[in-house]
DNA sequence: ATACAACTTAAAGTCAGGTTTAAGTCAAGA
DNA sequence: TCTTGACTTAAACCTGACTTTAAGTTGTAT
């Protein structure tokens, strides 16, 4: 099964002119073409696509993904860089969810924050509470805040 | 204690010009001035920036931040509209969460594959490869390869 | 009083990651 | 064969989030 480049772009639910900025930056070298210049992406091209996506969603720049793309084009010499570079992108994925559950943790605590503002009617409940009223879990987030940083 | 511009900057690691552009767009109507026009940071600031970067890193944009900044100086009229954007933050944080969790799978799975490679000395080692071969938590991965999508 | 580092602003510049435009080509159906 | 919608490219444009520059001011230390 062929598909052009709009057939591809409305399966994958992106803009045809984003797959094609793709491919101008390199990406996509693994993409053929018709007798009249025309791009035809193969089935087996969703399984690359697929692992662009996953290195796009850890935040790597394109250029980073060109090179892991050229390093997959250019063989069996490549696997131990492609190796180092999946378990570094790995590490940076795991801090990326400890920090975004910090971030939640936060929210959690000014979720609570105005959950009770707003029962009290005002913020200046908060004033007049005391450590024991607020959820153990939201201790370490005063404490930070009474540390000055 | 007060603080100047450079000496926040210093404190939270980040560029002067970078809280000078965040005062700009409405992000820090708080911040007070000296009688010469110099900005002058409150140690109650911090907690303003914390909530701002805490917002930052969930990726809203600074407009909407500011939004949120705007409704905290209006005062308590505002409760609810903050804990809104409160709840709806986190559930953005939630989905971001999970959908960090399917990439680190994703370079998982692949960890294993180039590992496997490299002990093989070759990629072709995964076309002689049966199902069972693959560690089962990672079944799911080769089935959605399989539905070609 | 003077020097000097750090502050001020407005405006321009930078960068990534696309999107849009313009001018032209391809390919499938009537 | 002709029309038409989808394709092609290069180049210009856009947005968000800063950063840099230029020209001028503030405030502390000598």
């Amino acid at each position: 099964m062929l598909y052009t480049v709009g057939e591809m772009a409305k399966i994958l639910n992106i803009a045809p002119s984003t797959l094609r900025y793709y491919d101008k930056e390199g990406l996509l070298p693994f993409v053929e073409r018709s007798g009249g210049g025309i791009r035809m992406f193969k089935d087996e091209d969703f399984s690359w696509l697929h692992i662009i996506e996953c290195l796009k969603q850890t935040g790597m720049p394109i250029k980073e993904i060109k090179k892991f793309v050229d390093w997959c084009m250019e063989g069996d010499s490549t696997i131990e860089q492609r190796l180092e570079l999946v378990d570094r992108q790995r590490k940076v994925v795991q801090a990326q969810i400890q920090q975004m559950q910090n971030t939640l943790h936060m929210l959690d605590y000014k979720y609570w924050y105005y959950e009770t503002a707003k029962n009290a009617g005002t913020c200046a409940v908060h004033d007049s509470i005391s450590k024991e009223d607020v959820p153990a879990e939201f201790h370490d987030i005063l404490e930070r805040a009474a540390k000055k940083e």
